[in-house]
DNA sequence: TCAATTGTTGACCCATTGGTCAGTTTTCTA
DNA sequence: TAGAAAACTGACCAATGGGTCAACAATTGA
């Protein structure tokens, strides 16, 4: 809805304004993925976006809000691949599947975009609204797959569960953003496989 | 002559010079974990370790070298702890807690060294020097936990668990980063624990 | 003891960068 | 279609920070 989260106002939010702005954060991201946080500068998110640098302060306040709309826009597109495939689900197990492809994509699981989100990831501890986002999506994460989980194991162990999963999926984030030939997709979906093969109950 | 990079154990080295060094790096370690990649000025290192920003440059070609450093000695210490446990180590299984048990030491597992070893992190991808220092880390926790998976797991499987522990700790720490209230100490060992249990065959 | 080496400092340079602003162009609307 | 509002630009500013350098202090060793 953009709305440029709450900041009151009543924000007509031209359709130019809404335009630019999602074009900003973007390039934002993507300047973050080939230059990370050190290097992305304002100009070179302008002339990324072919602007100029004026016109990015004029739609947001300083460079940190800059980059997290750039981190929100990045988490709302995994966020909704994710949730298309969960509406895809019938099952439990199929709604495990989906919380953990969804954050597998090809377009998604790229050294680049991994790169770039380590990069966020590390201001987190100086930058509270990066820490508020990061919550958010952990929060998220959790819930999608307690709600799988406990119907597949005891309750008491859904909770273990659920983080063991989250970190198994950082973790390999993070391998693939530090090792430039990348971590490929398909070693990490066979990870994460072999540990549900082992952690949950058989089944048919 | 200063023998920089001490690799070459020849060890003659100026008492001073050594010494400086190794302050140096350990202060610029220090502010890393308070400030982050962005906020690690080579005026705060140089206070932090009492002296002027001259000697800073004095010791170290540039400010990546000083990092550059800093990331070795900060592994360093992780990976004398991690062979001391080794050392007392006997059965395979034994071993393997001791690479993990290592990596979660209480001086080591904390939320302002988690996060400055994610500052790091994030600086790999464009630090070809800090690739390489992360690609041995990785490279001798492989084998650390290799040379113990082997007695405990068909060979065809130790390849994925190794790499899926390395993954967990990975996470783990990210995570211990990322959460100012960082993840207790408890909770990630137990979260070790859980995988190991389930993945490894019954034992004794 | 006296030079030579090493350690150390602080001033200085210069490029970069976040941010401001005055003013110009475009778009919207009445 | 005029004028208000929004979009946009580029020049400018102040601060910061990496890196250099010349000079000074301490240490060493012959």
């Amino acid at each position: 809805m953009v709305r440029q989260h709450g900041r009151a106002t009543g924000m007509k939010l031209t359709k130019i304004s809404a335009i630019r702005r999602k074009e900003l954060r973007q390039a934002a991201f993507q300047v973050l993925q080939q230059e990370g946080m050190a290097g992305a500068t304002l100009e070179k998110v302008a002339t990324h976006a072919g602007a100029s640098k004026g016109i990015v302060l004029h739609y947001f306040r300083n460079k940190q809000e800059l980059f997290e709309h750039a981190m929100r826009e990045a988490n709302l597109a995994l966020s909704e691949a994710v949730s298309a495939r969960l509406r895809q689900a019938t099952t439990p197990y199929e709604r495990l599947e989906a919380v953990i492809e969804g954050n597998f994509e090809a377009r998604f699981f790229q050294p680049s975009i991994c790169h770039a989100w380590l990069s966020l990831c590390a201001e987190v501890p100086r930058e509270p609204q990066l820490a508020r986002i990061q919550t958010v999506i952990h929060a998220r994460m959790r819930s999608n797959l307690m709600s799988a989980l406990v119907h597949l194991l005891p309750r008491a162990e859904c909770e273990a569960v659920a983080l063991s999963i989250t970190t198994l999926i950082d973790g390999l984030w993070l391998r693939a953003g530090l090792q430039s030939e990348g971590l490929s997709r398909d070693i990490a979906l066979a990870q994460m496989r072999d540990y549900l093969d082992h952690r949950l109950p058989r089944r048919g």
